[in-house]
DNA sequence: ATTCTGTCTTTTATCTACAATAGACAGATC
DNA sequence: GATCTGTCTATTGTAGATAAAAGACAGAAT
């Protein structure tokens, strides 16, 4: 194979969603707009769709035949990109397959494990080698250095560092950046979490992304923007694999989030300062309790 | 061709100036410490050798026989590993040849003008990628966001916080810690550049590299050593085409370095921030002055 | 008993090839 | 006149192959 088609598939199951709530579909052009894709996946896709006699295709008109089955569309293993496949995979290893720290990583052990061709998992390890918990000797393996102890202090100082600063931005934005709008919509959101915790207490994970990157956007600075990247993928597997009294503690950083959203809404840097140290405190300790 | 050997050239290079010196050679696995390769390259550099009647090599014996020749060497051209000249092409690129931000690249068209595969290019750009002057739009090109003053900004802005707080630990470090003896020798080297300061203030740039990593090394910390590179990077190449003033402007920065080792070693954190901060201000000034 | 060499196996770095996807352009349709 | 479709081309993402380099192990030399 030379490329997996998952952009075909993942689209086509969404292209099959959006037939299913009308009787025609619009133009090529605009489906792509719609769908993220260019003409050729859309074509592609109206293609298949005539072939199961799901419309009827001539030029301009696109009329629906019949509403989609569940069988029409395709697995969801066979929608996820194989960058997300091969990330999935290696932090099952390393987090949860009892990886020592200094252990080696072989390329092509890796590649045979999980299906696919070495230049993949190559391009992957290059790109997730940023997050700082693998290291490259040259023409020889890779090191795995391990989500340990060193790891997650060394994070959270520089996490600090730049949440600070970010909140301190935050707070002098004016009256009529769309941050604030978001911030609300960002608010309510917890507001209806925490008024049902024991049900939804799960949908924290997400959120917490959400709203501390819309706090390390508020920076303006490219740097501090990515590196949230490397808290998100961390607090992302760590959320998934250290299940100890969630509900508990995701209510109590809800809780957190709200005064420090309160906070910034104050205008008032030394207010927010506060509640920014007193969570980024308690997320750190949270963080630190899951590592042995 | 698979690989490139340029190890082995490299190392054959080295070894034959160790030869110079000796009657004869060491171990393999002795010459493989010594050059930082493995016992396969250095016996592929010993069969050479005896190809060539440099040396009798029989077992453990490895007599020289005659001294190297000028043309024994290899070209300095072919011992710079793939990815070093990939990004010397790719840096001459975007800040010599006007590259506008916003442009297009293109990873065939690049390797085609270097002169190699597609894959190399590509792993170079996935790696250069955390520097922030690139962003790949998945499935398509890659953009240039160019070298431009919010780029310089946002760089120095999490330069700055980082060193400062490097300078703070340093302070802080016991008297026993070896960073305190290289700090000695850096300090020496900037005066022997000061006292010959028409001839050799070209050797700044390599110093001011060496100077700066060792205080962010002080940090402990993964990720402010490794933003450091991005740092380095970037004076690198903006010595290299930035050269007006520069007799002037290496001078004045070797004082402020000699200030601020002085507060270093004073172990007084106020006096440390000072200096650090006097000195960060005027790198600061002195980068953006090259932007348009 | 340790260190070294000869030989063999494993792994990485890189090239080439090809399907999936994006994108460009001219003529057709509204 | 603007937007859409048909067709074609260019580029990316991935697999597979291969030489370079690393590394393992047993027997030889000190």
């Amino acid at each position: 194979m030379a490329k997996q088609n998952t952009v075909f598939k993942d689209a086509y199951n969404r292209c099959l969603r959006l037939l299913a709530d009308t009787s025609s579909l619009p133009s090529e052009p605009e489906l792509g707009q719609v769908l993220g894709v260019s003409r050729t996946t859309v074509r592609a896709i109206l293609s298949r769709f005539e072939e199961l006699q799901l419309i009827a295709w001539d030029k301009r008109k696109k009329n629906v035949l019949r509403q989609p089955r569940p069988d029409d569309y395709f697995p969801t293993e066979e929608t996820d990109s194989l960058a997300d496949i091969i990330e999935r995979s290696f932090m099952r290893r390393i987090l949860a397959g009892g990886a020592e720290p200094g252990m080696q990583i072989n390329e092509l052990e890796l590649a045979r494990e999980i299906g696919t061709g070495t230049t993949s998992v190559r391009e992957f390890l290059i790109r997730f080698s940023r997050f700082g918990l693998i290291e490259k000797r040259p023409n020889s393996h890779w090191i795995l250095k391990g989500f340990t102890r060193e790891f997650a202090l060394e994070l959270t100082e520089v996490r600090e560092m730049f949440e600070l600063r970010s909140a301190a931005r935050f707070v002098s934005l004016p009256d009529d950046h769309p941050a604030w709008e978001e911030l609300t919509k960002i608010e309510a959101l917890h507001r209806e979490i925490l008024a049902d915790i024991d049900r939804r207490y799960q949908e924290f994970s997400e959120l917490d992304e959400q709203f501390h990157l819309l706090v390390h956007k508020a920076s303006s600075n490219r740097f501090i923007v990515d590196f949230y990247d490397i808290i998100a993928i961390v607090f992302h597997y760590h959320y998934q694999w250290n299940k100890t009294n969630a509900r508990q503690r995701n209510a109590r950083a809800l809780e957190e989030h709200l005064a420090y959203i309160e906070a910034l809404r104050s205008h008032d840097p030394e207010k927010a300062e506060q509640a920014c140290r007193r969570h980024l405190q308690s997320a750190r300790e949270t963080l630190l309790q899951s590592i042995p």
